[in-house]
DNA sequence: GATATATAAGATATATTTTGTCTTATATCG
DNA sequence: CGATATAAGACAAAATATATCTTATATATC
C-alpha cells in the first residue's frame, strides 16, 4: 500500500518542470540530475506523462521536456495515474467482478469510500501551489527570475 | 497502491470469526474453505493477527482461533496494519528521513494529510458493522442462531 | 501413555512486480 | 554530415508477494 518510485519520480519531474513554468523546455539530463533519478528509467517515466498530455517530449540535439498545461491546471492526481494507472486501494475497487461478493461485501464499500476520498485528496492538490514553496526536489532549484531556464548550467 | 492478498484475506479472517462472535473456537481448515484463503498462507496470516492481540490460537487435536475482543472494539485499521504492517502511502510518510526533503516539501505534506485521512476511514469500520450484513466471505456464512458455533460441518 | 489431529514455525519455492540498464533507432541542431 | 538528445523496447536484476512443504509441538481422546 504505497506509492511506486515510479509514482514518486514522475511526480518530482513534473515538479521541476513546473517550478520553470508552462512550456519551458528542460533537458531529461538536468531534470534527471536535480530530482535524483536514473536518466534512462526517467525517460520510460516521461513517455506515460507524454501519453497522458501532461508535457511534451521533444527530441533532437537540443530536446527535452515541457509543461503542455499550466501547472494550476495539473493535479496529484492526474500525474500520479498517469504513472501507476488508476488508484485501486483494493483489488475489488478497480475490478468488482474479481470478487464474487462485491455486491453484497460492506468492506468493500468501505474501500470505496477510502479510495474516493484518497482521489479527492491528491486532486485538490495543483502543482502551482506545490512548486510555489521550496518542496520535493533533492537538489533544489536555483532561483531565477523565472522566466529563463538555467539552460547553460546542467 | 494496493493491499496485499494477505491483508485481504486477514480481513476475511476476522469477519470470519467477528460472525461467530468473540471467544468463540473456529478451526483454521474451516476458515480457510469458507473465506477462500489457502490454509498454510492463512496460518501466517494468524500469526501475525494474533501477535497484535487481535485473535487467539488454539493448538492441538480441536485447536482453531479465537477472537479476543468483541468484533465491535475490532477496526478495520488494526486488521490491517497487524498483517501489512504501518499504512503508508509514500516512503516518506512512515520515514520522513528516507528523503533528505521531506522537511520542506509541500508533496510530503499532502502525502501525509491523505494517508491520516485513510488511516481514519479504515479506522471508524469495525467489525460489528461490518459483520452485521451479507459480507466479504466468498461463500456466505450458514444461518445459525448466533451463539453456536456449526462445528461439526467441516 | 499412545495415537490422531490441528496448529507453530520457519524454510523453501514460485510468481509477480518493480526497478534499473542497455541497445538500436530516430529526430534535431549546427 | 556529425554530434547530441530522446524513443522504444528488450533485457536484467532486485524486491516483494504468494503459496507450499517440512518438522516440531500441543491437545484431545482412547
Ligand atoms: S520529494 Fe517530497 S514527496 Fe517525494 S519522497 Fe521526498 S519528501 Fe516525499
Ligand atoms: S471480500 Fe469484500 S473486500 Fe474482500 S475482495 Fe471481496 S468484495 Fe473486496
Amino acid at each position: 500500500m504505497r506509492l511506486t518510485r515510479a509514482g514518486e519520480y514522475g511526480i518530482r519531474c513534473v515538479l521541476d518542470l513546473a517550478r520553470h513554468g508552462k512550456g519551458i523546455l528542460v533537458s531529461r539530463k538536468e531534470i534527471a540530475v536535480r530530482t535524483d533519478v536514473p536518466p534512462h528509467f526517467l525517460a520510460k517515466i516521461a513517455q506515460q506523462l507524454a501519453r497522458a498530455g501532461i508535457i511534451e517530449i521533444l527530441q533532437g540535439a537540443s530536446g527535452g521536456y515541457r509543461l503542455l498545461s499550466d501547472p494550476s491546471e495539473i493535479t496529484l492526481l492526474a500525474v500520479i495515474e498517469a504513472v501507476i494507472g488508476e488508484i485501486s486501494l483494493n483489488d475489488c475497487v478497480g475490478r468488482p467482478e474479481s470478487c464474487d461478493n462485491s455486491a453484497l461485501c460492506t468492506v468493500h464499500r468501505v474501500w470505496n469510500k477510502a479510495n474516493r476520498q484518497l482521489r479527492e485528496t491528491l486532486q485538490e492538490a495543483d502543482f502551482a501551489t506545490l512548486a510555489a514553496e521550496d518542496a520535493c526536489c533533492l537538489t533544489p532549484f536555483p532561483k531565477t527570475d523565472g522566466r529563463n531556464p538555467p539552460s547553460g548550467k546542467k
